[in-house]
DNA sequence: TGTACATCAGTGAACGCGCGTTCACTGATGTAC
DNA sequence: TGTACATCAGTGAACGCGCGTTCACTGATGTAC
């Protein structure tokens, strides 16, 4: 995982490779330092002065880039979507050129997610959305609109690569494909709640590998 | 799941059938109402008031049961973990009572859980230490050992019970025992968590059929 | 090149509300003699 | 059976702090003519 993928681009009004001005380089800063924080304890325990102080603004500088507590966490939310995307997008392109076969690839593509979470710096990388949902009554509809949506991309990206799989080797008992496709983002947000809870950050790549076990024993059985 | 195995008795000071007495009442009355309110809104964005409030108390009240708010979420947690291991237990019993092979019991073990998941009424059941270790900051020490301690019980029931089996019955792959006992956790917690996210609370049901499945592939092959 | 104006990216002070916590007090029930 | 005292299960009022939000204002940068 040591490729030079990591799309820079902010994704702000211009596309262009001009550099983000001021004001966008402030709020992707802010949102950095509140996205790590809600990780850690979470949006209601996160203030607006812990924000601020660490950001090195004043307070009515945060209001003047997000119109109030629940802007920032539909912002984050966005963001933090998109870029999920964007690394399973990579790891799916490169295991599908690493390999003509889906169920190779597929199984490559855990593996390379697998080694993505292993080399995660920090024990709190995770999934924002199971922060989230844990704490919904929080968010307007937006937000919570904005997480299923993710939820259901994820759900048909797999469900699909999954079929494709099905028709050439057909599964060895039975299978739930629907919820074989969930269980891409069931493993990797219990493993980070497992792997917090323990304090073992190696657990979400073990995990992963299990899911990686299961398909191979389900469509590789020859 | 609609046997008469539920345990009615208050893990009081005297444990002999006598009724509970008012204190008590009161006690688990503002618990089941702050379980409630933690699972659905997270804990720092529980309030006292709320709680007294809807227990008919006033807030006094509460302090006279509680030292202080982290109290509350001590003995929450640890009701909670009592909780769901007399649930594991009484599973157990019955799985291992319908068959002698512990590879069968330990699937019929996975099924009867599933079951036990889709009959909950409710759309957010589920395990508190997701909520929490997601705000983790929170708490203090002796809530996060509690938290690590009921995990650590799981992981090691459940390594025995895969260690039994899998000298019966070799894996058809290598198998990482200790990531599959943790798989247990892993899928119920990631489960509970998607289920929320996309509104649909027979997720964790068939998350855990999913599970059933492994563990068929993997050691039933014959 | 200079001036006028507009926009950007904030500052500083103040607001009122709700929160967790404390403390002195109290009515009802239980126990001893 | 009556009285004295102790414990249980709270009440009511007050506290100070931190929170999210508002609002009038401002210096720096960009653009038009």
């Amino acid at each position: 995982m040591a490729e030079g993928v990591i799309d820079k681009t902010i994704p702000g009004v211009q596309s262009d490779g001009d550099a983000p001005s001021k004001g966008v380089r402030t709020r992707e800063r802010i949102m950095d330092i509140a996205e790590e924080a809600i990780l850690h304890k979470g949006f209601a325990a996160t203030s607006i002065d812990e924000l601020v102080e660490a950001a090195g603004i004043t307070k009515s500088g945060f209001f003047y880039h997000f119109h109030d507590k629940n802007d920032l966490a539909r912002q984050i939310v966005a963001r933090f979507s998109e870029r999920d995307n964007r690394i399973l997008d990579q790891l799916t392109e490169r295991a599908r050129s690493l390999s003509d076969d889906p169920l190779q690839s597929f199984l490559i593509f855990i593996r390379l997610f697998a080694e993505t979470m292993d080399d995660l710096p920090e024990l709190h990388p995770g999934c924002l959305a199971a922060s989230i949902t844990y704490q919904e009554r929080f968010f307007d509809r937006e937000v919570t609109r904005l997480i299923r949506e993710t939820a259901i991309g994820w759900r048909t990206r797999f469900h699909d690569w999954l079929s494709e799989i099905a028709e050439l080797y057909p599964p060895a008992i039975p299978a739930d494909l629907t919820a074989l496709a969930d269980h891409f983002t069931v493993v990797a947000d219990g493993g980070i709640i497992t792997s917090r809870a323990l304090g073992d950050k190696a657990i979400i790549g073990r995990q992963m590998r299990l899911l990686h076990d299961h398909v191979k024993l389900l469509f590789g059985g020859r």
